[in-house]
DNA sequence: CGTCACATTGATGCCTCTCAAAGCTTGTGG
DNA sequence: CCACAAGCTTTGAGAGGCATCAATGTGACG
């Protein structure tokens, strides 16, 4: 079931009944729990083709808010009817539980990311996570998306990659970024 | 399946063929991804009762080495026996299921921790979501580990803890960290 | 051609990390 | 029972780096 949501809208808040699990099509959904004290905390943010609100599933209510920052377009998973064939298809199961611990060791991979303190550091762990076989990554959307991502400011981002730039240990060309020698022996392929 | 390791020892290592998921018992394990560079980027750490490699079911080799930091005890699930059992087992794998989501859920909140770069915040914000209802709690292990957990060092933890008791937002007795009502309005309680 | 958002670089300040040192707690052995 | 060792706890001083504020350049789109 596709839904639309426009920029700004909510697509459901704490402790709304869990009618559904969501796929994100297009557009930008920040993922923000409520903190005691008032403060927002936001940052986890479902990217295009990810799902989220699983845990929806295997509880009652909703957790945390889902805004749309821009406007987006999700597929929509209803509750009843997910759990339903779910819990009938064994295929489907384990496809459901596949992807969960595909995002699992994403979320792992980011948490380490975020230790690095230095921003040259992080940018090119990033870098090296996101460059394909022959080292180069073409972002997609702004640098300032891939800033927020990865947890620095956009200005720090910027100064990361003048610095690594001047250090020989990336190229920039239009649209793309690639790892200079020093820094891609061919990593390793073998993902999850 | 009980399995003992020493400190320092490794349960497995990064490409490994993958021979089943593990639940920490007692110990603490540390799951480091090799980086590319060189360097060790550590941090996701399992704690007790915790499953981790469960990826290891949904592929061929495992993709990060596991240390056990000290001596402890793991349960081995065997990969094929676990896949056979899911599979057969519709319950099985719906609790398996849950308790993903639920750990999804576990590391986007951590990852929003980290966003916090005040440590004040981050710490008030961590012990908001360990207090029990009556805005209490204890400490498991060492305040060290504490930091570790939340991304600090255990210098800036002592004094942000110290900053927060001097403006009366926490209390601390012997081996218990409490919140007080400035920060402390019965936290909603609707958790999965 | 004007507007708007991204991209880039500069200057400043705060805050955490780091290195250091001292007090405290716990356990061990004599 | 005491003395010593080891690790946690706590506070101090200094430095580096990222966030913040600010300004300019650049590209896309109407």
């Amino acid at each position: 079931m596709v839904r639309r949501f426009a920029a700004g809208e909510a697509l459901f808040r704490k402790g709304d009944h869990a009618f559904g699990i969501f796929r994100l099509v297009a557009g930008r959904i920040r993922l923000a729990p409520v903190t005691p004290d008032g403060a927002e905390v936001p940052v986890p943010m479902a990217r295009p083709g990810e799902l989220f609100a699983e845990a929806s599933l295997f509880s009652a209510r909703y957790h945390c808010d889902a805004l749309a920052l821009t406007d987006s377009e999700v597929l929509l998973y209803p509750k009843a009817e997910v759990v339903q064939q779910l819990k009938k298809n064994e295929e489907e199961m384990w496809k459901f539980a596949g992807e969960m611990a595909h995002r699992l060791q994403g979320l792992r991979t980011q948490l380490e990311l975020r230790q690095i303190r230095s921003a040259p550091q992080r940018v090119l762990q990033s870098l090296h996570l996101r460059c394909d076989a022959t080292g180069r990554w073409a972002p997609e959307g702004t640098l300032k998306q891939f800033a927020e991502e990865i947890g620095l400011t956009h200005e720090a981002l910027y100064r990361a990659l003048a610095t690594l730039k001047k250090e020989g240990r990336i190229r920039r060309d239009k649209d793309q970024i690639s790892l200079l020698a020093k820094d891609f022996k061919a990593l390793d392929k073998d993902e999850k």
